[in-house]
DNA sequence: CCAAAAGTGTTCCGTCTACACCCATGG
DNA sequence: CCATGGGTGTAGACGGAACACTTTTGG
């Protein structure tokens, strides 16, 4: 390697990834028990090393897809996290990325397979490392971010009701909203299209359900809940 | 090193600040001639490498302090960039950071020293490397910023003026503001307070000086403009 | 027949927007 | 005395928040 920066200190880079899923009326995260040491055993988010090949997304995507099969998830990047401390192992920094996906999609044996599981957001244990500060602004994000983009829909099945889109943006902003006024905003966006299909799991009169229409979304990406 | 994670490659790490300044009602950038092989010559935001003993945000305030002689900035990460070919000699992961300063805190002499100068945001140069899609997410990240966090007066001196503050907003929004409705919002805010000084350099009748009251802010730090 | 979730409008209030003229002063 | 930037108020439009009852149907 005759390289330009030699004279420079290289330093691990490794992307870590905050998963969320929604289920049961709640935000989850998917965590597992760390495998390697340091800090084997304890609570963690999924992640792992950028390999010399890779850019940054193309890792985190790596790691996504390594554990659950899924690609094309939405992704954001949180941040890069650098505290020269907080890996207790080495020195290693972190690029944090969120990722919302429908837990349906999600196998249950490679669940298993990987040990993760679903935790609620608001019941969380302590994570390994810098992982819950990484939570915690990951969330924050959500919270700006899904007023004015289109996030939800990736937390749920392709056809939903118009009460589990509720319970999503409930979910994340942590507040109740009115039934009447959320419908009122849902009716005016044009690309949350209703369906003449009926959804009878969750009452006995029944509901419609609804699609997010994502060609005439991109066709005016403008989004205002 | 017997370290933990020696089968993974390392990489480098630098940071890029991205510094804005306010001046002649322009929202400027400071960049300067790059200094180094590869892309000697080039327009540049000033950077440098992550040291093997200091924070990103270490990082980020010596590069910055070296630059301007300035401690305490404004200062925010904007994110992480990782494409594997985005620098041209080795890969380089950068963490970009944004900064706002008063640019008569600055020191001419020391801005002719590193070779940088002041550029218009809308009359940009090329950048080296990927350098302008950092400001461009940067100004988005002002953008989104500057009407929920007191922003501004970082760019302004400590006394300042009504119509110099309504010029801040005026060229990071990219938009007009009307004069009434923009002093009317201003006087409902009580950490912005008005000084009996009166500033006579832009106009013969002379503007009001006021002042942003940080510990008043920090007391009850809500901000909506 | 009743429990449980789905669905539906109106009113009020506060906020944002548009808009034009007088003031003070230095040169 | 006039050119220049500083400073002020009001009316109408709009959007957000509060609020309660009827419908459907499986068990």
């Amino acid at each position: 390697m005759t390289g330009y920066y030699g004279e420079h200190s290289k330093v691990w880079v490794s992307v870590d990834c905050i998963i969320f899923g929604f289920d049961h009326d709640k935000l989850k995260l998917l965590i597992g028990r760390r495998q390697m040491d340091p800090g084997r055993g304890e609570w963690s988010l999924y992640g792992g090393f950028v390999r010399a090949d890779e850019s940054l997304e193309d890792a985190a995507n790596r790691v996504l897809y390594d554990l659950t099969g899924l690609r094309r998830l939405y992704m954001k990047q949180v941040g890069a996290f650098g505290d020269i401390d907080r890996d207790p192992g080495e020195r290693v920094i972190s690029v944090a990325y969120c990722a919302l996906i429908n837990v349906e999609d999600y196998d249950e044996k490679l669940m298993q397979e990987h040990g993760v599981q679903w935790v609620p957001v608001d019941d969380m244990p302590q994570l390994y490392s810098d992982h819950n500060y990484m939570v915690k602004k990951a969330i924050t994000l959500l919270r700006r971010r899904i007023k004015s983009e289109p996030l939800s829909f990736n937390l749920l099945p392709s056809l939903f009701t118009l009460t589990q889109l509720q319970h999503v943006y409930e979910a994340i902003l942590g507040e109740e909203i009115d039934k009447r006024n959320f419908r009122k905003r849902i009716k005016q966006i044009d690309f949350i299209e209703k369906t003449d299909l009926i959804d009878k799991t969750t009452s006995k009169r029944g509901a419609y359900l609804y699609r997010f229409n994502k060609r005439m979304y991109q066709e005016e990406p403008i989004f205002k809940l």
